[in-house]
DNA sequence: CCTGAACAGTTTTTT
DNA sequence: ACTGTTCAGG
């Protein structure tokens, strides 16, 4: 009783593929979302009891609308518990199989600033100076290890570098188990342990699921692939998506090799292409298949749309990003008023999350509406990451990484002379700080650790330990989250605490007071699902966004941007160093991987793409050049209009003069009503500013802006008709 | 122990 | 530019 109409040839072959492996190799917009829950909707009017089956995501995002459409598709009574992400679910099977492993079910998942926090502990342990030693690098080279896995006894020793590592890590895992807590790597890379090594459970979970799915498989990690391989060693039964061409994860451990892995470990797999895109116009497929070509990966899935033609792509030039912002706002006001395209429909794609600054103030500026998606979490503010901790501490009591955050936070006494004074004595007798803190505050002043550790180190701790005292007391009393919360808040006086603080109260105040709403609507669950709910979810943004309403343009980061799809595109910030980005020029496979970065970006687009770069870019506050990206280059020049000049940017050695000087004959072109005054290439002189060189002039809303590198100054941007500018004789 | 000022390193992308 | 860290003075 499927609806299986509306569904090409090759999607319902997909979706009544089987029984066995199938890999679908699907090209963006060709509907692999459809194909992948018409599948699970088919699987179970087939009879196939939803419990049975595995669907697997990369993203909360697309889990929950994995989630969403298929329960509007199926009998309601059917519950969809088995959709989620790799994390989620893992992080569920940890927790049921907890007897096995050697944390408790109350397990917490550490994030980033939390794993830091325990990576500088371990390498403190070893007295490894974290000047020498960037406990950041030194977390990715552990993070790749378990993403490989790689556990801390198979960890090579090799070089005087992997030793220092070895240490860290093994402290660092030590830490994790005694304070109870998992990171993001652990999550994955423990499940497999334990499905690896335990063959009850293994086999437990092999003949419960008859049916996994699998979306984004490109991005899997060596993890992730043998998790699925573990899971499915039953039934052989995996249904996997993917385009190696959309691979953006590497750094994270992904291996579109996988791929062809797949293929080598199911020779019996089906192999099913989806080639037609239903979501951009013929130009933008043949820009951005021209623009992938270049990677001359092969295998790639090419795409035909059923929409001809369509509009070129438009590549604009930009002063700094300031313009290129008002450049993006200007575009969809002008857009939205002949009711082409609405401002909801619009999204704005960018390498990095530092660039939604500038787009950010375009907005307010307008007086526009946007939705920024992800950037600076929620979860990872200051005040919301406190609160957090309060309650994690209440959950677990084994997180010293979250008391040594709000021990003394407000402030309260407990100055680090205290706290490591505490430590050292926990050591000694090797007790868990916080229970010595609950029983300084049972005991009294007169008991034995209360003199041992002097009044002076006692007091404040015992204090403390009453305001733990009547959060567990409440935890225990069946006291709701939200209200637990509260109580926290009360208790702590953190109202008085933020205000009190000068940057930006008000705006962080609101932050708690979001975070209260967003609690009291956990209050049916208990608090071990809110926590794991926040640090997997860990995002708010996203989580309340209605993709394609609420009438406001979208931004993100390229990354973010994937799986989506919006009439109106742009992607800003289209310079050499930002978008390919930097750190990727001397690792071809990086340089490969910021061009599927752009495609991807571009294949969002259904209708228009807006391509800017900037003249010049802000590093650290400091100006810069901005070269174009190479990426430009590729871009069919048939099928783009506006300011590029494409013969210039591929070689960012003639830059600046030869591309200045062609991008303003451009202009010239563009803008020949006008009359403009000065012309790249001549001198100047200015009765502040000195002697200078014109680099470019245009007219922007009736004022013609020139644009001169001063030879003391630098470079400014002046309006000719007020900036007394001369025209000196010498050419 | 706390506060404010100076300072240094930092920016790629996310679960 | 921004944030977290360190250091001097209260």
């Amino acid at each position: 009783m499927n609806n299986i109409s509306g569904l090409n040839f090759e999607q319902q072959k997909a979706v009544n593929a089987g029984p066995g492996s199938v890999l679908v190799l699907a090209g963006p917009g060709s509907g692999k979302t459809r194909v992948l829950t018409q599948r699970v909707t088919y699987l179970i009017s087939e009879g196939l009891s939803p419990h049975r089956l595995l669907a697997v995501t990369f993203t909360n995002r697309a889990a929950k609308e994995m989630r969403s459409r298929i329960e509007s598709q199926i009998d309601p009574k059917f519950q969809v518990r088995n959709v989620g992400t790799f994390h989620s679910l893992c992080a569920r099977l940890l927790r049921q199989q907890s007897e096995n492993d050697a944390r408790s079910k109350d397990f917490v998942i550490y994030d980033s600033a939390d794993q830091r926090a325990l990576i500088k502990q371990s390498m403190h342990y070893h007295n490894i100076d974290d000047k020498r030693y960037k406990p950041h690098s030194i977390h990715s080279t552990i993070s790749t290890a378990k993403n490989d896995l790689i556990g801390v006894s198979e960890f090579s020793r090799d070089s005087y570098y992997d030793e220092i590592v070895a240490r860290v890590y093994e402290r660092y895992q030590h830490l994790l188990q005694q304070n109870n807590a998992l990171d993001f790597d652990d999550l994955l890379a423990e499940a497999v342990f334990l499905l690896r090594d335990n063959s009850a459970v293994r086999e437990h979970y092999q003949n419960l699921y008859q049916k996994i799915l699998v979306d984004e498989f490109q991005d899997t990690n060596l993890a992730q692939y043998t998790l699925l391989r573990l899971l499915s060693g039953q039934y052989r039964d995996l249904f996997v998506v993917g385009d190696p061409d959309q691979s953006i994860y590497r750094w994270r451990g992904a291996d579109y090799r996988n791929v062809r892995r797949f293929q080598t470990d199911y020779p019996e797999a089906e192999i099913i292409y989806l080639r037609k895109n239903y979501r951009s116009t013929q130009t933008i497929l043949d820009v951005a298949t021209a623009v992938i070509d270049k990677n001359h990966s092969g295998g790639s899935v090419r795409l035909f749309s059923d929409i001809a033609g369509g509009d070129k792509i438009n590549v604009h030039e930009a002063y700094d990003e300031e313009e290129e912002a008002q450049f993006v706002v200007d575009t969809i006001k002008a857009n939205s008023i002949n009711e082409k395209i609405r401002p909801g429909e619009c999204a704005v794609m960018y390498r990095t999350n530092a660039q939604s600054r500038a787009l950010e103030e375009a907005f307010v500026r307008a007086g526009m509406p946007y939705r920024l998606l992800g950037a600076t979490r929620f979860y990872a503010r200051r005040e919301i990451k406190d609160l957090l901790a309060y309650i994690r501490l209440i959950h677990n009591m084994l997180d010293t990484v979250s008391l040594e955050r709000i021990i003394n936070v407000p402030s309260r006494g407990i100055g680090s002379q205290t706290y490591s004074a505490l430590l050292e004595y926990c050591e000694k007798l090797n007790v868990n700080p916080i229970r010595l803190i609950l029983k300084l505050t049972d005991d009294g002043s007169d008991a034995e650790h209360y003199k041992a550790l002097g009044a002076r180190t006692a007091r404040p701790l015992a204090a403390f330990g009453l305001l733990l005292r009547g959060w567990l007391n409440a935890l225990e009393a069946g006291e709701l989250v939200g209200s637990l919360l509260d109580l926290i808040i009360h208790d702590t006086n953190y109202e008085a605490f933020i205000k009190s603080g000068k940057e930006s109260s008000s705006d962080r105040w609101e932050n708690v007071e979001e975070l209260r709403k967003v609690f009291s609507g956990f209050d049916d669950r208990d608090l071990g699902e809110v926590l794991e709910q926040i640090s997997l979810v860990a995002d708010v943004d996203s989580l309340g966004v209605d993709l394609d309403g609420g009438g406001a343009p979208a931004l993100m980061t390229l990354h973010a941007a994937k799986g989506l799809e919006f009439p109106l595109i742009f992607i800003v910030g289209l310079n050499d160093g930002v978008l390919p980005h930097r750190r990727s020029f001397d690792e071809p496979e990086e340089m490969a991987e910021e061009r599927r970065l752009l495609y991807v970006g571009l294949t969002r687009a259904k209708e228009l793409i807006y391509l800017s770069h900037t003249f010049r870019r802000y590093n650290f506050g400091y100006g810069s050049s901005g070269i174009p990206s190479r990426f430009l280059k590729d871009l069919p020049m048939e099928l783009v209009t506006g300011d590029v000049s494409t013969k210039n940017i591929s070689d960012p050695t003639d830059w600046p003069q030869t591309n200045v000087v062609k991008s303003q004959s451009v202009s010239n072109i563009t803008r020949s009503s006008v009359d403009i005054q000065f012309r790249s290439g001549q001198r100047v002189s200015h009765h502040t500013f000195g002697l200078g060189i014109v680099i470019e002039s245009k007219f922007l809303s009736g004022d013609e802006l020139v644009i001169v590198a001063f030879d003391d100054v630098g470079i400014k941007r002046l309006v000719a008709g007020s900036a007394q500018l001369k025209l000196e004789d010498v050419e």
